[in-house]
DNA sequence: TATATATGGTAGTATTACTATCGTATATAA
DNA sequence: TTATATACGATAGTAATACTACCATATATA
């Protein structure tokens, strides 16, 4: 039953948004009903939250995993940012999550998990530990580069937020950006937070 | 009435977030009906667009207003990003609105407006026009600075949202920045922005 | 004087976001 | 084997939300 909310969710939120996802859409879908799920998840919010932290654990064990025996840190920060744009495409981890649709979701709807009213409560419930540690990773690696740089947590966070947000501009919004995806093809975007991280932490692509 | 709207809706939003956000809600607090309301806006979504169109335009404004004697391309951006940053304190335009709350709306709530599933519908209708064009001016600035830099558009969006980004974060998720601000003293996100747009554009700050 | 416009007031409906209660199949623990 | 917990389905009900419709009236304008 959990899994099968979890998997669903993905599938109906990616397909419908998040504004029009109800439990009870979700419970039709699942052949369940609507008292079942909330067994499950207080709200649609907390789904909303889990899926994140799902998608956030997944990108840092994916960093891990590739990372592993990699001593150049500017090599790292390039599998980093493979691994923010191109998630969905690595070798699928759990059969009944569907990394591509995840990615989706949190492209359009990741930012509303934590820009609500509720951040700081829920802050201190540690809901959103995945995200810093995430980043505490990427700006490790970044003040590896460059020890003297300034701003190691700003340039992580702001890599990882242009990617998503560089994606849905180029989906929806293009005069809005310089890069084109073509259906999970995000090979521009890559290319640019590499020249942008290169640049900024002064070396050579 | 309209101008009430207005005016009590970014106060409102203010306080209570979007989510709980309610045309009942806003009409008690403007002692009219939520009939009434709803004779100006559609819904409460119409409202956000209303509102994040105002701050664009108000940008732009203050872009061209403040630079309409520099020629020196890299004192517009400083210009630009300190208009980003600081849009709420300078001499405010409309009576009705308080400019500095509306920049917080924005940074709260600002993506909501196009992070739905009907981005593409009302983007046909030109909701968004004011988005592309502020952006459309910033990358005309960074253009002339640096004639063969790729990514001009981008750039210009990914400053815009950065300074959003991580005054947001600085506020309620400090593990994902650097920077430190202090009830709209954001000189340490200005600061920030122009290190990176002048590091990537080549120059000095 | 006629008419349009702006607004207030009331009422009503469908959907959303839950909460509560009861029943039952299955698994586990004594 | 029996007791018991758990996992889930089914039904019902409530308060709030997101509207729509209709009527009244004050004020402005033609």
């Amino acid at each position: 039953m959990g899994q099968n909310i979890i998997k669903q969710s993905i599938l109906l939120i990616d397909e419908i948004g998040f504004e029009a996802f109800t439990f009870k859409k979700l419970a039709k879908k699942m052949q369940s009903t609507e008292a079942s799920v909330y067994r499950y998840f207080e709200n649609k919010h907390a789904v909303l939250i889990y899926l994140v932290c799902w998608y956030w654990q997944w990108v840092i064990y994916l960093i891990k995993t590739n990372t592993v025996n990699i001593t150049d840190p500017k090599k790292k920060l390039e599998i980093i940012i493979h691994s923010f744009v191109a998630a969905s495409v690595e070798n699928p981890s759990t059969k009944y999550v569907d990394e591509n649709k995840l990615h989706n979701v949190l492209i359009a709807e990741g930012k509303k998990a934590y820009r609500t009213k509720e951040v700081d409560k829920e802050n201190k419930k540690l809901f959103f530990q995945d995200y810093k540690e995430l980043i505490a990773i990427v700006a490790e690696v970044i003040s590896e580069i460059d020890p003297s740089f300034e701003y190691p947590h700003s340039l992580a966070s702001s890599l990882f937020e242009m990617s998503n947000d560089q994606i849905y501009f180029a989906q929806h919004l293009p005069r809005l950006t310089d890069v084109k995806v073509a259906e999970n093809k995000y090979s521009e975007v890559e290319q640019m937070l590499n020249y942008f991280s290169a640049k900024l932490l002064g070396y050579k692509v």
